[in-house]
DNA sequence: ACCGGAAGTAAGTGACCAATAACTTACGCC
DNA sequence: GGCGTAAGTTATTGGTCACTTACTTCCGGT
């Protein structure tokens, strides 16, 4: 027998790396890096926790692959947006993507949160490594919204500026319908 | 003798307390909820880590302190700006007081961005008292400033926005001189 | 058919940490 | 000046967690 009832799905590592990617940024996203165990990442994907360290050498490299998929994946959002969109419209069409963003992968935003907080703890415990490697990521994300705006500092700044508004009320958890929101 | 070459200073416990915030911010700022041990706030108030459990019942009761008076003197930083600026004059005079936050007093910022993803991992948790004391706090934040401004809510998102990218850009590190603070 | 390597597990280990228990020291007040 | 009380300590405990070691299981190529 294969095991005893149990459904395990052998995967190549490569494959296996993905899925512990995927589960990270749910469970990293939900309880940052300190309050996430090694634990329960492996049980989202199934897999003993112990093998994840075949995977990966540390958490902290699991967080890392974590948090640049998830920057990856939020740069790639606002690329496709104004890719199909009207010469003048990247404006409308990232706050569309963000919107989105908000309602169909929130885990999304709150990883981005956990990423920013974790980057000032490692930059305080005398880190740099980490730090620098997300401000490369982030930068790729500011660039892109820049670019796409023409290239106006200002406006990417007001952009990105009502981007992280929004996570602040999300973590703080406003329902949609608070006066906070008036001003969007 | 009082204690062999020990400068044991005695003080209510009102008093103690009152250091407890203190260094709670100081280190729960760097750290995190998580990250922070209460051997480290008792370390720096200079006490033993056993004696901030009779001031406070829990860990979590000494981030609610800090967390409320670190929300607390932020909307008096604010309030006092505006209380001494002319007419017309309250958002500069708030952009101003928020510059001397960044270049004195770092930590309540990164206090607040600890703050907001505590909040988010409490509610993720089915913990909603916590979250809706800091979300009274906030508002009361959020309600000055949009006094202060006029009653335009639009206006004060625009400016809260402005500053909750700011705390990002800090968290993140990024140089003050570096492009990504270009818009400002 | 079989064997080498890759995928995966079970059982620990030492470090850390929030909270408790039991005890000691000093100050204010009559 | 002694005594009750408030301020503080040391020692400990039960639990969690990242990471290691040593083992087992399965699959593909020849």
């Amino acid at each position: 027998m294969t095991n005893n009832l149990r459904l395990m799905v052998r995967m190549s590592a490569e494959e296996r790396r993905e899925s512990v990617i995927r589960a990270a940024i749910t469970e990293f996203a939900r309880t940052g890096y300190k309050g996430t165990s090694t634990e329960a990442i492996a049980r989202r994907v199934g897999v003993s926790q112990p093998y994840l360290f075949r995977l990966f050498p540390t958490k902290e490299a699991i967080f890392l692959a974590a948090a640049r998929r998830c920057l990856e994946e939020t740069r790639e959002v606002f690329a496709k947006a104004v890719e199909g969109a009207p010469p003048r419209g990247a404006q409308q069409a990232m706050a569309a993507a963000y919107d989105h963003l908000i309602s169909e992968d929130p885990e999304k935003l709150q990883m981005q949160m956990q990423i920013y907080v974790a980057v000032a703890s490692a930059e305080a415990a005398g880190d740099h490594e980490f730090g620098s490697a997300i401000r490369k990521a982030w930068l790729e994300l500011w660039d892109g919204a820049h670019l796409a705006l023409g290239g106006d500092a200002k406006e990417t700044t007001r952009f990105l500026a009502k981007g992280t508004l929004i996570n602040t009320l999300m973590s703080l958890g406003f329902p949609p319908d608070h006066r906070v929101w008036d001003g969007f």
